[in-house]
DNA sequence: TCGCTTTTTTACCAATTGGTAAAGTGACGA
DNA sequence: TCGTCACTTTACCAATTGGTAAAAAAGCGA
């Protein structure tokens, strides 16, 4: 057969730059749980070496499958990044969307360095994917800045700097707090190898938590 | 000539896991000339690429010279890398270094916000080399990270722990107060493809620098 | 069980990659 | 002017890499 259980995710639209969803393509099981297999491998071996430095062979021996294996299901390595990329794109802009505009502002802006934290943690590879594609230049990823984390954080830091404007929370540039926040938390995957040479004792995560959460309290309060 | 210009600038000891320095190499202009080119042909590629994503052939092309006359001048890929990590490291600890002891607390570390955002902006290829490096593991450079960064960081954490204990600045956790340091300064040089998206007017640094020395003033005000 | 489709393997490629051998070029002192 | 040494180029190579063709093997509904 020509062309197997290709076809992934997303694709982006020609016109307008937005990023929409694909129909749903039916699968096997087979399909199902290689697809996964293969993605999952896929984030081990990208996130460690980008997209450049990783290989299919490495994905394929992660995977547990052959290359020429591989290469059914997805229609090349590039393929198999960018539909990494799509998926944990929404993962990744969730926390954001969370921050609630109906809620005690400082609250809501602590819970939300809190959630950005809990993710370094639970899921460093996926931080060191985007860390990766960025540091690189964003090559595969811009549209997807473009089109889906822009507005959203347009949003969000007009809402930042409505609180700001009520005086609810200090005055602050919203874009430079929420860079902040993103790099202070995902400093702690990306990163990881040097922290852990400059601080044995195993979890740092607690003593992060807990110095990240003083940190942007005193900052923000009025 | 079978062994050229090669042994560069630096060794790993056998024995104790220090780094020393290699007596000096006499180099001809011609040898200085090139080598400089080549190590910033290769700062450039392997900055934008990583180690692995990187070609001789793109150094090459950057330097001007040809692949082998590249291997003239350097063992091979891994030492041009290696070269370029030793020499920056010493660049990259200077600011901390420079933190004074007999100054005045807050504005000792004020400054070294300063120093640090402004090497992210002076240096923004040195800065993204190095995260490639971490993010990937730090594979050739964990020995540097323990023998030269370790005892820095040791050092002013103590340091910093003495001043707080003294009244002088509000009470902190030293390291987490040096990683959200690097974290924020490094990320408008390792992100900047992503902030350039954000912010697009031009010139972020100058709003950076007014909003980390603000967060930082707060931060550690007694 | 049969026959068709889906999945997997085997056997390949062409291009790229890091690296080498050796011939050639040039500078410079005796 | 010659010989020597430093530098550069040309012509390679073996290994790796992303990818393909096609045969073989499973699945699976009737």
């Amino acid at each position: 057969m020509k062309d197997g259980a290709k076809n992934g995710g997303k694709a982006v639209g020609k016109a307008g730059g937005t990023v929409r969803a694909q129909p749903p393509v039916k699968r096997s099981r087979i399909q199902t749980r290689n697809r996964k297999r293969i993605l999952d491998a896929a984030l081990e071996v990208f996130s460690a070496h980008g997209f450049r430095g990783a290989t299919l062979d490495q994905i394929a021996a992660e995977a547990g499958l052959s290359k020429p294996n591989i290469l059914y299901y997805f229609d090349g390595k590039e393929t198999i990044h960018v539909t990494l990329l799509n998926q944990l794109m929404e993962t990744w802009l969730d926390p954001l969307e969370q921050m609630n505009p109906e809620g005690e502002p400082l609250e809501e802006i602590i819970a939300y360095v809190r959630r950005k934290l809990d993710m370094a943690q639970a899921y460093p590879r996926e931080s060191r994917l985007f860390a990766n594609e960025i540091l690189q230049g964003a090559p595969r990823m811009s549209p997807h800045l473009e089109s889906r984390l822009k507005p959203l954080v347009d949003q969000k830091a007009a809402l930042i700097t409505e609180w700001a404007a009520a005086g609810r929370i200090a005055p602050v540039d919203p874009r430079h707090l929420i860079f902040s926040i993103w790099a202070t938390t995902q400093h702690y995957a990306d990163f990881e190898a040097q922290v852990n040479v400059l601080m044995p004792e195993g979890g740092v995560f607690p003593g992060a938590a807990t110095y990240l959460e003083g940190m942007f309290r005193r900052m923000l309060k009025v």
